[in-house]
DNA sequence: TTGCTCCTCACGTCACGTGAGGTGGC
DNA sequence: TTGCTCCTCACGTCACGTGAGGTGGC
């Protein structure tokens, strides 16, 4: 099961050598092997290939395109596999470390990720799931108006009656009724100084299965993910592409201040 | 007046010695000259260089990056300079030719645009100034909402009350009043199969300087132009971005079917 | 059995920045 | 006058595709 090197190569153009020297020089495509070492490859790494090969017709460089293929676009998110934040990211990126939290500690590190924002001044994209819409209007009028005023752009995930753009710009995005997503709380913010994104999903027991981050890339793997299926939920809403997150490279005083915050919050009760 | 290359290079990061090599090998930039010989860079050359600095950084080939570097973006379009789809498009492609037509000849052309994109059966993204919104009207209520229903999104600039995504999913932006654009005419058309635009500027005596192409590059120039204009007139409402038009290499045939068209309806009176 | 696959080593071309080397204008 | 500018020719490095050459599994 899967094509062989040279049916692969028919399907992209891409010559058999140059398939095996991108694989050893880039690690890139990794088909599956048959134990005797021969080359098999699945239907997404033929559409990545592709994606290669538009990327490289456009002038990019080999070394550049590749790591956009590697990297989720709209039009490869499957919604019915990548059904929340948090599945997405989590197959995207395994090396991200699971933890399961209690609902204090997600919203201690929610918190800690806005104050964060507060504190850089900056303007930042923000995707935000909050179950249940009732759980969003508190906030908002709680400490939440602050936050969502200063973004640039605000979407709300919720089991909102329906979709619509709210008079205060938020685009507010109803989750379909029994969607894996009603379960989901997820925070991404894609700011130009920060960048910062926390997936959680809820299990029986009423805790999360949670993983968060502060670098650039994995944040802004989170915001294409999100888009893709507020998309796909709500598809005369589609929201523009959000630009790269720019000039942030300090991940690790940036993820310290965050988790800092969110000890210090817990620590504190 | 203007920038030395010492200058430029300090301020863009590219070398002396490269910003030489860059203009014999590919033109760009393409900075004035003192009667000596010297160089003298403008501010907007200065922002292409950095935007050529950009693209590198993001893998891009110099070729790539400086043809990329050459058309405009959303951010390079001065609303007030290229206060006109018409006005923009010719400063910026100056080797197209400008003919003075009639009434007549403009409908002409738009009917035989929109024929063009109804038998090729595409579904383009469209941009329509309609200088006065009753004539939009009458065109809707007339042949208009058959293409206007094909096509993947439509923008409709016009002499409207306020700028607001109309029922039918139509963009209506307002044109605001002394405006230029209040005296233009034209029709942008962006699909997979078909390219095509026509900017036509309302001269005193009723008639029209205007210029018209189905070449892809220039269609999608005249594309990101319009939409920067609704990005500056109706800033809430700012359209997504539009795909690159694909797949379009017959410009030499559409190119007649159209003029071809525009010639039978004329000839027909 | 035939054709495909595996592997490594290495070459060839092209893209692109930079340096030399000598000159005249700010 | 000093430092900047002009020009051309050419080199050096790196990216990337491909070919050779010998082997074992579909």
């Amino acid at each position: 099961v899967g094509l062989t090197i040279t049916g692969v190569a028919a399907r992209t153009g891409v010559s058999v050598p140059t398939l095996r020297a991108w694989e050893q020089r880039f690690g890139f495509p990794r088909p599956d092997r048959l134990p005797s070492g021969h080359r098999r490859y699945g239907d997404d790494e033929v559409a990545r290939i592709q994606a290669v090969v538009r990327e490289r017709a456009a002038g990019r460089s080999l070394e550049a395109a590749i790591e956009l293929a590697r990297r989720p676009s709209p039009d490869t998110v499957d919604p019915e596999r990548d059904a929340t934040i948090f599945a997405a990211l989590r197959r995207r990126h395994p090396e991200l470390p699971v933890r399961v939290i209690g609902r204090a500690a997600m919203l201690a590190l929610s918190l800690a990720i806005e104050e964060e924002i507060a504190a850089l001044g900056d303007r930042p994209h923000l995707v935000v799931a909050f179950q249940r819409a009732e759980l969003y209007r508190q906030a908002r009028d709680d400490r939440w108006r602050g936050i969502a005023r200063r973004a640039e752009s605000t979407i709300v995930l919720a089991d909102f009656a329906r979709s619509r753009v709210a008079a205060d710009g938020v685009l507010e995005v109803a989750i379909p009724p029994g969607a894996p997503a009603e379960r989901e709380w997820a925070l991404v913010c894609e700011g130009r100084r920060s960048a910062a994104v926390l997936a959680g999903w809820e299990r029986a027991d009423g805790r999360f299965e949670a993983l968060w981050s502060v670098e650039p890339d994995i944040t802004s793997d989170a915001g294409v993910l999100a888009r893709a299926l507020v998309a796909h939920w709500a598809p005369k809403l589609a929201p523009s592409p959000v630009p790269p997150v720019a000039d942030v490279d300090d991940a690790l005083r940036r993820g310290m201040a965050v988790t800092g915050r969110a000890i210090a919050r817990l620590g504190d009760r």
